[in-house]
RNA sequence: GGUGAUGUAGCUCAGACGGUUAGAGCGAUGGAUUCAUAACCCAUAGGUCGGCAGUUCGAUUCUGCCCAUCACCA
């Protein structure tokens, strides 16, 4: 009985380049739906384009094209680099579309209907030069808490307050550099806190019912809180002209949240396909609907995609998702991606440098498994890996089997030893492999995968196939080593083939068969089938060309830091930090600094005036510094495993005097002293510096 | 600061309802081999399973604390 099965991947949004990042989640979903479009299965994968809101009608301004044009030519872009990676969409499409339009007004009319929006007037920072209300990520001014200068209206990056854009010391407009006033407006709110709504949310997303993995169950819980203290608040769901999205049926000038018709972009882009392939939309989104529906997210965006999103389709009449699946992010040789280190890593660039895409699916598929847990791409080991597993192993059982074949037999195979373990063991395998593969569990299958490669490559070896070519009389034998070892290739491939469908194409037009199906696992190949001259499969990767990579990849220093935009599907994972761009050596003196940088840091001799133990603290020990300036300076100190405060009071020490200040639980900080203790912490203790005696407060020290 | 996740051989990762010698692949070393784009095969070395304490006849596996990394929250 075949599946009905509608697939998604979260929208990448049209500002930016598709990236190793992103790629996690294309290729685990291209995976899954290659899987069961092999075990017959009718599956069909959509998505598309995060087309609207400000940023991108900012982006386009700033480029002097129309947003229309922008969000085309980065669609073209982001599915020229999906391809590339053969990602496999049935369609991708766009969210700026009729379809996902005629999707949102319908959701938003049956959800105003069933009393779900409710219009309240809120007020928010305009910008009188551009004439536009400013979302948070655009106000900039000084942090009410800590007065670091320029942070963003919604937290402070110095000290990590969170705060409204209201509260910003001197805000300014980060487009115009105006200074904001304060206006009111009237917003539209989806009823997230109607009883109805958490009643459902608390069923649907409760760890039996089975939709979330169990560690996201145990998250939205925390979100939900307990039954009866109602956490959820209610979703500002519209934004005001000028804004490049949807406008809102019934008000005129206001227009839909872009995450409010991100999610509906998925129906769009389906019921786009269905007009395409003659399929029907309702057949696959009614309420009683016994198709499934899968969607593979990142998991910085199951809040949009576990609460908001079934909650709208629940009360606008749609089915909700079978099941969402939630990723982890990508790190590379252990850290976050950066682009100082060259580590920020296109699509385009990996393909550009001559990487096959295949070494990264095969890669990426050895590391995935069903949980939220990160995933790191070491390069060191992707090449090992890669070189060993698919060449050295896989690829070679065909390699060193079809030259016999060919020469010695014509290009015919002798019948295949159906009870050879090495074969057995596959077409027993199958079934579990399968299973993984459905349970997304691809780094388990492709250990058990590489365990039967194994065993093919020692059948080869006991039957010596280059042994018996040289004896007289061993035709027989040498026949049916090698075809033995051919079906066994050809058994793997079929395993591989989700992974692999450029390799299996080739393999598919070599052994002269028809594309491989999962039932092909089953079966072997007939005495006599001819095959063709093999071409080798796959090339081994050259660890320059990884070099290469890092090289493209790695940003000047100075780089405009790219505006900030606020969590996107998909887009919010792997943004750079600020801080790391920032602190990027230049290339040529990586690791060294200038006296210029040194002298940025204002190191001077202090006096501790007091110290005392903070309340409810672990390890802060409250220091009041004397560096001879008017007033004494308050500076916590994580120093309270080494050192009694009696202890400290009146001896001289070496502080920052020019760390910004932090905001912690108990206080400000406004610097720091220095200690020393061991990095690796094969050591202990900590070790406060002191100057020698006849240093006064407030000697700077360089 | 709170909550959660992670911490197992040089690297990437499995695993254990608590129980005799903790696994795999890669890498390293030695051997064998030459069919295979130096690939494959055999063998060897390598870990007090992040640290400390507790529960237990017995803990790497359970509990608590600590350290480190990451994420979310405030």
């Amino acid at each position: 009985m075949s599946r009905k099965i509608l697939v998604t991947s979260a929208l990448p949004y049209a500002n930016g380049a598709i990236h190793l990042g992103h790629l996690v989640e294309y290729i685990q979903t291209d995976i899954w739906v290659r899987y069961q479009k092999m075990a017959g299965n009718k599956c069909w994968y959509v998505c598309a384009d995060d087309t609207h809101g400000t940023p991108i009608m900012l982006r386009a301004e700033k480029e002097g094209i129309t947003p229309e044009q922008l969000i085309e030519r980065v669609h073209g872009e982001h599915y020229r680099d999906f391809s590339g990676f053969l990602v496999g969409f049935d369609n991708y499409y766009s969210t700026h579309s009729p379809e996902t339009r005629e999707c949102a007004n319908e959701i938003y009319l049956k959800l105003r209907d069933a009393g779900l929006i409710e219009v309240r007037t809120i007020e928010q920072y305009f910008d009188p030069v551009k004439q536009l209300f400013l979302p948070d990520r655009f106000i900039k001014g000084e942090c009410p808490k800590c007065h670091a200068k320029d942070q963003y209206g919604d937290n402070c990056e110095v000290c990590g307050a969170a705060y409204a854009p209201t509260d910003l010391i001197e805000p300014f407009s980060a487009i115009s550099g105006a200074k904001p006033e304060l206006r009111n407006s009237e917003h539209y709110f989806f009823k997230l806190s109607d009883p109805r709504c958490e009643a459902f949310l608390r069923q649907y997303t409760s760890r039996e019912n089975g939709v979330l993995q169990a560690e996201a169950a145990n998250k939205m819980q925390e979100w939900l809180g307990a039954p009866g203290d109602n956490k959820l608040t209610d979703w500002d769901i519209s934004r005001d002209a000028p804004y490049f999205g949807f406008e809102i049926p019934d008000a005129p000038g206001k227009y839909f949240y872009v995450w409010l018709d991100a999610p509906i972009g998925y129906m769009g882009s389906f019921k786009n396909l269905c007009a395409k392939q003659g399929l029907d939309f309702n057949e696959y989104f009614k309420p009683d609907s016994s198709a499934e529906l899968y969607h593979f997210i990142g998991k910085d965006i199951l809040y949009f995609h576990a609460l908001f999103w079934p909650a709208e389709l629940q009360h606008a009449g749609f089915r909700t998702p079978t099941k969402i699946f939630a990723h982890g992010f990508l790190t590379v040789d252990g850290a976050k991606m950066s682009k100082s280190r060259g580590t920020f890593i296109t699509a385009e660039s990996f393909l550009k440098t001559g990487l096959n895409p295949e070494w990264l699916r095969y890669y990426y598929a050895a590391k995935l498994s069903a949980t939220m847990e990160d995933i790191d791409l070491n390069l060191e080991d992707f090449c090992a890996r890669v070189n060993s597993d698919l060449v050295g192993k896989y690829v070679n059982i065909a390699s060193r089997s079809a030259g016999f074949i060919a020469k010695r037999f014509n290009g015919q195979l002798a019948p295949a030893a159906a009870d050879l373990p090495a074969i057995k063991s596959i077409q027993e395998a199958a079934p579990r492999i399968a299973e993984l593969y459905e349970a997304r569990e691809f780094g388990k299958a492709m250990r058990e995968i590489m365990a039967l490669t194994d065993a093919a490559n020692q059948y080869v070896d006991s039957v010596k196939p280059w042994e018996l070519a040289k004896q007289e009389g061993k035709e027989v034998e040498l026949h049916a080593a090698c075809s033995n070892a051919l079906n066994l290739f050809r058994l793997l491939t079929v395993l591989l083939k989700p992974i692999l469908p450029v390799v299996a194409g080739k393999v598919e037009k070599f052994m002269n068969i028809a594309p491989l199906a999962w039932t092909d696992s089953q079966s072997l190949l007939a005495g006599g089938h001819a095959i063709n001259a093999y071409e080798h499969l796959m090339t081994r990767i050259d660890p320059k060309l990884i070099e290469k990579l890092i090289e493209a990849n790695k940003e000047s220093l100075a780089p405009t830091p790219e505006q900030q935009s606020q969590q996107r599907h998909g887009e919010h994972q792997q943004k750079e930090t600020a801080k790391d761009a920032k602190a990027a050596p230049a290339s040529a003196t990586e690791g060294l600094c200038t006296i210029d940088d040194f002298m940025k840091v204002d190191l001077r001799v202090a006096r501790i005036a007091n110290a005392e133990h903070v309340e409810g603290a672990d390890k802060l020990v409250r220091l009041t510094l004397d560096v001879g300036e008017e007033k004494t300076r308050n500076v916590f100190a994580g120093i309270k495993a080494a050192y009694d405060p009696a202890q400290l009071i009146g001896r001289l020490t070496v502080m920052v005097a020019n760390l910004a200040p932090r905001k912690m639980k108990f206080g400000l900080s406004e610097g720091m002293v220095l200690a020393a203790s061991d990095g690796e912490g094969k050591t202990p203790g900590l070790f406060l510096l002191s100057p020698d005696s006849g240093a006064h407060p407030g000697m700077r020290i360089k």
